[in-house]
DNA sequence: TATTGTTATACTCTATAACTATA
DNA sequence: TATAGTTATAGAGTATAACAATA
């Protein structure tokens, strides 16, 4: 009795739910990794390491601690991410010559092209999809968000 | 040299990352946690679990598996989730008569407590930080991602 | 002494599948 | 046979702390 169960569920009262920052933050985050993996899940890199790879390739030559404390991963999980990126070929990592103790990243060709070729989907992905939202309210909300986080606008 | 190394960090060429909508989330939900942390940390609960309370102090005897599927967490996940929740005193879970495979939620009154005194502050948590956001901007926001997840509005 | 990055440990959340007890 | 929930296992992300090399 599948319909049973149906019924049952949408009688669920959410009420003022929907007005938590918090819970639509989550549920907008599921959508947006569903629509990445569903759009991107045969590349085999997670939405955070198609940031890092961008971010070294608008960027390069950058510590890797810069790229954690910009995006705010932890150095440990840093690390294994890079090594993660460096033996699929996309990174490279080099000492800095003047602090031998850093290590500043760099894009492999491979690593290059496929930034070059999937950044912009990346960014129109959630546009594309049917959100609901026509192109103003979706700067719209992307312009309160960058208020909210502090983010400067590009 | 600190000074120094915060230098090479404002040098970083953020770029197009802050149009990317699946960044912003991300970030606007690491500040959620830090401010929910920062506020209710001292309650030993999570946002999760606060919401589960809440969503079962609305809805009593709404079964596990309904809570589970609303707020998108996943089954095996939900029954730790709920056995912490029971452990401490705030959930208690029954057998649904009709069905009883399937378990049925309801607050103790230290739940029902619980709840009553903090989900009015949970829901203005966000609002009164400094978020850079009037009023009528934060409504704006919650509007557009309630259209963006398509969660109704209350 | 302090800092960069690495390693190690533990815990949470996710993903999956096997399992139980019911239906 | 199918479903509700549980248990088990493995992986990723987070939080900490200890560590090596370098500053």
């Amino acid at each position: 009795m599948t319909a049973a169960r149906d019924d049952r569920e949408e009688q669920v009262e959410i009420g003022s739910l929907s007005g938590s920052l918090g819970y639509l933050l989550r549920m907008a985050q599921l959508d947006a990794f569903e629509r990445f993996h569903a759009r991107f899940g045969d590349m085999g890199l997670k939405p955070a390491e198609v940031t890092v790879l961008w971010l070294v390739g608008s960027n390069p030559g950058l510590r890797q601690g810069t790229v954690a404390s910009v995006l705010r991963i932890k150095p440990s999980h840093m690390t294994k991410m890079i090594q993660r990126l460096e033996k699929k070929g996309y990174v490279v990592r080099r000492a800095v010559p003047d602090d031998r103790r850093a290590v500043q990243l760099t894009l492999t060709p491979a690593g290059a092209q496929l930034v070059d070729r999937n950044w912009s989907d990346v960014l129109n992905l959630h546009r594309k999809f049917q959100t609901g939202l026509d192109e103003g309210e979706f700067e719209e909300l992307l312009q309160l968000l960058r208020k909210l986080t502090g983010v400067a606008d590009a």
